[in-house]
DNA sequence: CCAATTTCAGAGTAACTGATATCG
DNA sequence: CCGATATCAGTTACTCTGAAATTG
């Protein structure tokens, strides 16, 4: 489930996006299982197409996960051989990672299927207000990227 | 991992909506752990407390989760005397649940801290585009409930 | 008989924490 | 030595699918 609150009083941002997001994630786990893909592992593909030579550790931040946690995504998209893998000729320790053709490939063909969930989601609204949204949304972003306080329970 | 997109490119909904939704679970787990509470359970008590009598069935449709997967989070407030079931008296098959004084108590200790954290996403953000988000996303989860259809693989 | 609800049981996904090793 | 990275191992959180019983 996900953060929640009331009924006639409006709802909350923390509750619409939970809710959103539980949708928008049934959703594509329908559409990627006859890929053979798991959400995290195309949204690594996604976002590496848009951001080659991310290492594990950058996509992690990016993805606001544990870098324990995107390394498994990452291993697995390497044993397939969608992503390939070099250390950073400046830095041994860095890995950066990059899709392989065959990678593009499957993205591209992946892609349509999700894209059209967005597609209807946002069907009727308008331009305007769709920037707006990603605008706030992408603040709300930075903000839990930077690190929040709990300004409620440091009252003690 | 959240669903992804490009880097230049402006980002998606899909994106966004996944990473600013990791953003607050990290955050609200963070903080509800004092509680023993999960995510899942203060969002049963949330909606309970502002929707009272909504059986299993209704709660999981709201949430957008198996009614399968709202029984186990209903069972263990149940166990803990934070919500209480009784069946419908015209339909004894449905159990209708509410919150109980300790519940009631719990949820509004716990509340502030999570309270905060919206406010802190939302600090900047004027009130007139706060509303266009909500508008925004509540329109994108009554379509998601609605169901969407994969014009994407439909063509072939 | 059918549809909706509840609920048990098992499986799976996706995240977590802890610990170790390496590189600059 | 410190900080960042990579990565192994074990664990937890949350959701799913399947199946069965009950009620109107």
């Amino acid at each position: 489930m996900q953060h929640g609150r009331h009924g006639d009083t409006p709802p909350t941002l923390l509750y619409v996006v939970g809710r959103v997001n539980q949708g928008i994630r049934r959703e594509m786990r329908k559409r990627l299982v006859q890929w053979d893909l798991s959400i995290p592992e195309y949204t690594a593909l996604s976002v590496l197409h848009g951001r080659p030579g991310l290492s594990n550790a950058q996509l992690a931040r990016r993805s606001m996960i544990a870098p324990q946690s995107m390394i498994e995504v990452l291993a697995g998209l390497e044993d397939r051989d969608l992503v390939r893998r070099a250390a950073d000729p400046a830095h041994a320790r860095i890995l950066r990672a990059e899709l392989t053709d065959e990678g593009h490939e499957l993205l591209e063909a992946v892609q349509p299927s999700v894209d059209s969930i967005e597609d209807q989601l946002l069907a009727a609204v308008p331009g305007r207000q769709r920037e707006t949204t990603l605008k706030v949304l992408v603040r709300a972003m930075d903000r839990l990227a930077s690190g929040l306080d709990d300004s409620a329970s440091e009252a003690e």
